[in-house]
RNA sequence: GGAAGGGUGCCGGAGUGGUUAACGGAACGGUUUGCUAAACCGUGGCCGAGUUUUUCGGCCCGUGGGUUCGAAUCCCACCCCUUCCGCCA
């Protein structure tokens, strides 16, 4: 959620930066008009709520007099009929506030789509062949790792079996994130992979289009998450945390739901973009000041991993157009895939400054006493699609795939055959 | 799923219709002090108005409704916690 006192000092800032992200900036019109009124009724209803004190008081202290209740009378009926219109007004200003996203950095690059995202640094020497580079799917296939056409008539589509090496793969990425990160004070965490609506909504992650994105069990009233930073970030739901316990980490495992509408035709093939999959996922909740350290630390161990496992890829910082929701500035890494040569995103790394933080209640202490929101950031560790790009960046001629160092050694075999 | 009990501030905990949330503890700030301790004083959150470093007002006792001139207190619904029973990886 955005400060609606910076909103109300600034509308002519926030429109222009949220018209950077693609925002119909009429909605900032829209809250500044609405919110005025609010004020006004706000500041009506209060005169007479105190008018109404004043003549409960004097019922109690003149014995009942029956001036006074009559006047409390009229009183409580005037009451009633601003107050209704003062909650619409209230479900309206809430009504749009949430379906503004978080304001971008000044200094992150500008643009509409994900054409226009900056690349900060390629890393790492893009395999070459002596034969034509085969597609994942197929090699996996046929090695008997991924099985999407029985997912299909159990599931449907965008679903997958990951088998044999396939898990193997997936549980020793989990393990190397998790040693990766343990030194630097992560706390691990597997979270509820279900959550309730209003927390969905305090963290931004309910807005809009991303409704559409959520997998929503009606008898139960509750949502499957699309990611564990979902459960991560409301861990400090209405806490205040010490300054000197900043950052606070956690790194989470947890399955992955997505409905992935709107994205049909897009990587029908395969496991890229599946409804389900699991991912381990850095948190970091930090001083304000710190955020913008944090994301690159964030970043940086999203990189040693990557680099651990020898895969080519490159950094981006995503243009305002193509950021999230929640987020201010948003990098994502995308690793080299031979038979589509193309880099696909596989991370992404989100600095959300205090969007989210507000919405759950999440300060901190300052030295001075003060208490300010802190702020939030959420990076990949690993997800699945590390996988298909190992069996592509790794294969051989005759369809085996000869491991990276490290995972050989996690998984106890170099080659899978 | 059934039964019973419960949810009050950072914590404990009183409060069963009449403004101001008793009392105790913790933490923080201040005074005092050679230092420490003690003692004493002060300190909740959100929101609105404004003469915007001082002030006035509203709201907050799990959540949302209702009854009433007035609700932590009475009524209804829901959520959560504890214990017991049932079921269960």
């Amino acid at each position: 959620m955005l400060d609606v006192n910076f909103l109300r000092e600034n509308p002519d800032k926030v429109k222009e930066l949220l018209s950077r992200k693609g925002v119909d900036i009429k909605l900032v019109d829209k809250f500044t008009r609405v919110d005025g009124e609010w004020r006004q009724k706000t500041a009506a209803l209060e005169q007479l709520k105190s008018e109404q004190n004043a003549c409960t008081q004097s019922i109690s202290s003149a014995g009942g007099k029956e001036e006074f209740i009559a006047k409390a009378q009229i009183l409580k009926k005037r009451i009633l009929e601003i107050t209704e219109e003062h909650k619409l007004l209230d479900k309206k200003r809430d009504g749009i506030l949430v379906n503004l996203p978080n304001v971008p950095f000044e200094d992150a690059p500008r643009g509409k789509d994900e054409l226009e995202n900056k690349t900060v640094r390629e890393v790492g020497e893009k395999p070459v062949f002596d034969f034509e580079p085969r597609d994942y799917l197929d090699i996996a296939e046929n090695l008997g790792i991924i099985d999407v056409k029985t997912a299909a008539k159990v599931s449907g589509s965008r679903f997958g079996y990951f088998m044999k090496e396939g898990v193997l793969m997936e549980m020793a990425l989990s393990k190397m994130a998790l040693e990766a990160a343990l030194p630097h004070g992560f706390i691990p965490v597997i979270p509820p992979v279900m959550i309730r609506p209003e927390i969905y909504e305090s963290i931004g992650r309910l807005a809009s289009d991303q409704k559409e994105e959520r997998y929503y069990m009606e008898k139960d009233d509750i949502y499957l998450v699309g990611s564990s930073e979902h459960t991560l970030i409301p861990l400090h739901l209405g806490q205040t945390l010490d300054e000197s316990e900043l950052p606070k980490r956690y790194i989470g495992f947890s399955t992955c739901f997505r409905r992935e509408a709107g994205s049909y035709g897009k990587d029908t093939r395969g496991v890229l973009r599946v409804h389900q999959f699991n991912k381990v996922e850095f948190i970091s909740f930090t001083r304000p000041d710190d955020s913008e350290r944090e994301h690159r630390f964030l970043l940086s161990l999203q990189e040693e991993l990557m680099q651990k496992l020898e895969l080519p890829y490159r950094v981006v910082e995503n243009c305002t157009g193509d950021m999230g929701w929640t987020d201010a500035r948003q990098f994502d890494i995308e690793v080299w895939f031979p038979s589509q040569k193309k880099y696909r995103e596989t991370h992404s790394c989100s600095n959300t400054t205090d969007f989210q933080a507000r919405g759950m209640g999440t300060k901190y202490k300052t030295r001075d006493g003060k208490k300010e929101f802190v702020h939030t950031l959420n990076a990949t560790a690993f997800s699945q699609r590390p996988i298909p790009a190992l069996i592509e960046n790794f294969q051989t001629k005759n369809g085996t795939v000869k491991l990276p160092k490290i995972l050989a050694e996690y998984i106890g075999k170099d080659e899978i055959a």
